[in-house]
DNA sequence: CCTCCACAGGAAGCGCAGGAGT
DNA sequence: ACTCCTGCGCTTCCTGTGGAGG
C-alpha cells in the first residue's frame, strides 16, 4: 500500500497556490479601488515630508477592500520612503485582537522597539516611551487601527495619539481608523470624531461585474490554468454580489469549489461545484456571524427566520406579493412572545430597533422603508439568507 | 386639512461591572 | 481595600415622517 502522506500531500489538485485565494492574502493589484488608493496616498504623503497629515478615517461593509488597500498603500509607502530614507513607521493594529488603550499602545511600542518588551509596564510609561520614540528619531508615525469599533476607551486613545503632536518640532502620529459599522462614527465623543474624521473615505460593496474582475485575477494566481470555467467564475460573482457586494464571500466560493473538485478528483472547478461550495460557504458565514451575536440579537433574528417561514408574505411596492417580507411590528411582537417562553427578558422597542439595525449591518437582514399601500412608517424586513438554516443554526445557539 | 397610527431614530440618563488610582 | 471613573446595555422621553381616515 502507498505512503498514506503520498496520497494526500501528492494527490492531484486544481490548485497552483491555495494560499493565494484566502481570505488573509492581500493581492498586489486591487481593481476598482483606485480611487480609493490615490485619495490615502495623497494624504499620506506627507508623511514622506515628516509632515503631520490628516487623520483618516474609512469605512465600508465587509469584504469591500478597506484593509487591503490600506496595506496596499502602507506598504508602497514605506517602499517609497526607504528609497528616500525617508523616517517613516507604519504601524497595523487589529483592534479586536488588542481591543484597550494600553494594549493598542503596547502594540506600537512593540513594533517601534522590536527587541524589547514593554508588558507589565505602567500606562503612563508606555505612553511616554511612544513619545520620546517620536521625539529622539524625528519619525512621522501611521498607525492603522483596524475594526476600530471593537477598541475601547477610544476617545483616549486617539487623544493620546494626536495630542502628542503638539509638542513634537519633527516627527508627528497620524491615526487611520477602519471601520464596517456605520452607526459606530455618530458614537464617537464630538471631540474625537472631529480629530479621527478629518479626512473620511467610503468603500461601497462591489457589483457583480467588478467581483468577476476580481476573481478572474485571482484565479489566474490560485489555480492551475484552464481549471475554473468561465461559467463558474460568473456564477461565483453573480451570487456574491447578489448577496453583499462582499469579495470575501466570492472568494470563499471559489476556495472551497476548487476544494469540491478535489475530492471528487476533477480536474476542473464548474457551476456544479460553485453551488455546492455555496451551501457550505453559507453555512460557515451564517454560523461564525450568529454564533457571536448577543443572545437577545440571536432571538429577533430567530423571530424573523420563523415568521418568513409561516407567512404568506406582504404586497410589496410593486403591488405583487413578496414571500418573506414582514413589518417592523409583527417581528417585535413575535419577538416578546419567545423571549418570554424562554425566560429571557424582552428589551424595549427603542433598543429593538437598534437591533434590527446592527442586524442590517451584519448582512444577516435587509429593510427597506414601506412605501404607499403600507402603514406609515415602519420598515420591511427580509431575511438575508434561507429562514431554514438560520432556524436550525439558532435553535441550537440557544439550546 | 387635521388627527391618528405605526413607526424611525436622536438625546439624556440610569444602573452596573470592572479597571485605575490611592 | 476603598473610592472614583468610565464604557456598556438599556430605558424613557421625545421629535419627525408619511399614509389612512374622517
Amino acid at each position: 500500500m502507498a505512503n498514506v502522506f503520498e496520497q494526500i500531500l501528492e494527490k492531484e489538485t486544481v490548485f497552483k497556490d491555495r494560499n493565494l485565494i484566502t481570505p488573509h492574502y492581500t493581492p498586489r493589484e486591487l481593481p476598482f479601488r483606485e480611487a480609493q488608493i490615490k485619495e490615502i496616498s495623497e494624504i499620506l504623503s506627507g508623511l514622506i515630508n515628516s509632515l503631520k497629515v490628516n487623520n483618516l478615517f474609512l469605512y465600508g461593509k465587509t469584504g469591500t477592500g478597506k484593509t487591503s488597500t490600506v496595506r496596499h498603500v502602507i506598504s508602497d509607502l514605506l517602499d517609497y520612503a526607504n528609497k528616500k530614507d525617508s523616517k517613516i513607521n507604519a504601524i497595523y493594529i487589529n483592534c479586536r485582537n488588542h481591543s484597550t488603550k494600553y494594549r493598542a499602545l503596547l502594540k506600537c511600542l512593540k513594533e517601534l522597539y522590536p527587541n524589547e518588551n514593554f508588558l507589565g509596564f505602567s500606562a503612563g510609561f508606555v505612553h511616554e516611551k511612544l513619545i520620546d520614540y517620536i521625539k529622539e528619531n524625528k519619525n512621522s508615525v501611521a498607525v492603522v487601527l483596524d475594526e476600530i469599533d471593537k477598541l475601547k476607551e477610544l476617545d483616549d486613545l486617539v487623544y493620546a495619539l494626536t495630542r502628542a503632536n503638539d509638542e513634537f518640532e519633527k516627527g508627528s502620529i497620524s491615526v487611520i481608523g477602519i471601520s464596517n459599522n456605520l452607526m459606530f462614527k455618530d458614537r464617537l465623543d464630538p471631540r474625537t470624531k472631529s480629530s479621527l474624521c478629518e479626512k473620511e473615505i467610503v468603500f461601497s460593496p462591489y457589483n457583480a461585474e467588478e467581483l468577476k474582475e476580481i476573481l478572474i485575477q485571482r484565479v489566474k494566481l490560485a489555480f492551475k490554468e484552464n481549471t475554473v470555467s468561465d461559467s463558474a467564475i460568473n456564477l461565483a460573482s453573480a451570487i456574491a454580489a447578489k448577496e453583499s457586494g462582499d469579495a470575501r464571500t466570492a472568494l470563499m466560493l471559489l476556495l472551497r469549489a476548487g476544494e469540491i473538485s478535489d475530492k471528487k478528483e476533477k480536474k476542473t472547478v464548474s457551476e456544479e461545484e460553485i453551488f455546492e461550495a455555496k451551501k457550505s460557504v453559507e453555512e460557515e458565514i451564517i454560523f461564525s456571524m450568529i454564533s457571536t451575536l448577543p443572545s437577545q440579537e440571536q432571538l429577533v433574528l430567530l423571530s424573523i427566520a420563523e415568521l418568513s417561514l409561516k407567512k404568506t408574505g406582504i404586497t410589496n411596492l410593486s403591488g405583487e406579493q413578496e414571500k418573506g417580507l414582514m413589518f417592523s411590528g409583527e417581528v417585535y411582537e413575535k419577538y416578546q412572545k419567545l423571549a418570554k417562553n424562554l425566560g429571557e427578558n424582552v428589551v424595549s422597542t427603542r433598543w429593538y430597533r437598534q437591533y434590527i439595525s446592527e442586524l442590517e449591518m451584519y448582512g444577516l437582514i435587509h429593510t427597506t422603508n414601506s412605501g404607499p399601500g403600507q402603514r406609515g412608517q415602519t420598515r420591511l424586513i427580509k431575511l438575508g439568507f434561507d429562514a431554514e438554516k438560520i432556524k436550525n443554526v439558532l435553535e441550537k445557539e440557544l439550546n
